[in-house]
DNA sequence: GGATTATTTTAGTGATCACTACAAAAATAA
DNA sequence: TTATTTTTGTAGTGATCACTAAAATAATCC
């Protein structure tokens, strides 16, 4: 997953990610039916990992506004790189991927994240939902890309300090 | 050069590089050294094209509020899926490549990019520039991606417009 | 027009790609 | 303990990758 996540799902070969499971190529396909299945388990495997920043800023409970603040909060911790690994695996995994398979994977799995943001938006903000979500998913995308692109901490937090506050104003004008 | 942009840089090989340019592998080979060093060619003509969004915005001149804010607007009428081609790219060209080489073009060029408008932005901004300038970068990034994954223009207009006025309202507070 | 130079193409090169047939090893059942 | 099943590895497969040596063609010079 790890390697997905550096480099990419096309720059990462069979033969390498084997190595890294300690099995040969025969084992990994018997196991994960191609190299676009393990990717598929390295997604789900992150989903329900505490990368789910979503998840993880929506167990802390509170409203939207604390939520989504906390969430852009969260992508500006865990997004800056370490040991190489850096932005969102489900964003920018399979970016730029000659692999349909791959590409439809991760646009599957933002476009599940996309409706479970947009519908506990939707809670406060029913009739901007729509506006707030692609305001959120923007960002957090923009976020992604500058931390891959060796972005530290400190100027993603001052991006999600700026998100946050444009979101509270955006959403508030809403009411 | 809208081959690397659809679909970035390692998706498309020499072979079919050439057959859109009309000639085989050694006469590419003969004008541009090597595939990075096609790609480089396509750097630079974008960077001089009708593309380069902040030199377009800065050509029409105004106070660093109206660039800024125009530079938005042309990317998300830009940026937009067109033929297959969407998002920057400098931006996302090399996103996720193997090849060194490309990556690093495209860093290089995103650095010169980013210096043009911090220096710009230094301009009325001085003690903030920096700050102000991460912003607009990871949200020019935030739209490339978006723009690649599908959004249209409506969504990315309307984050353009967050977007504009968060970096008024920024930009005005260190005044 | 013939000789020379420049350009383009044919036909590859060695490496890597995702994947697999078959053999070997390990695990399980009788 | 032997037979059967499952798992893993060896040794490839055909395709594609970026790139190139040598031959062929086109352009230029005298």
């Amino acid at each position: 997953m790890r390697l997905f996540h550096a480099r990419g799902y096309d720059a990462v070969g069979v033969a390498e990610l084997g190595a890294a499971l300690g099995i040969k190529p025969p084992s990994l396909y018997a196991a994960f039916g191609s190299k676009a299945g393990l990717f598929k388990q390295a997604l789900e495997r992150y989903f329900t990992s505490d990368a789910n920043i979503f998840g993880r800023a929506l167990a802390e409970g509170g409203g939207v506004d604390a939520v989504i603040g906390r969430m852009f909060r969260l992508a500006a911790r865990l997004y800056p790189a370490r040991d190489g690994v850096a932005g969102c695996l489900v964003l920018d995994g399979a970016r730029n991927s000659a692999d349909d398979e791959a590409r439809g994977l991760t646009a599957a799995a933002r476009a599940a994240s996309r409706v479970a943001m947009r519908d506990f938006i939707a809670t406060e903000h029913p009739a901007r939902a729509d506006d707030l979500v692609d305001f959120v998913v923007i960002a957090l995308g923009g976020m992604s890309a500058a931390a891959r692109d060796g972005a530290g901490e400190a100027s993603l937090a001052a991006f999600a300090a700026k998100a946050d506050r444009t979101f509270r104003r955006e959403a508030a004008e809403g009411r």
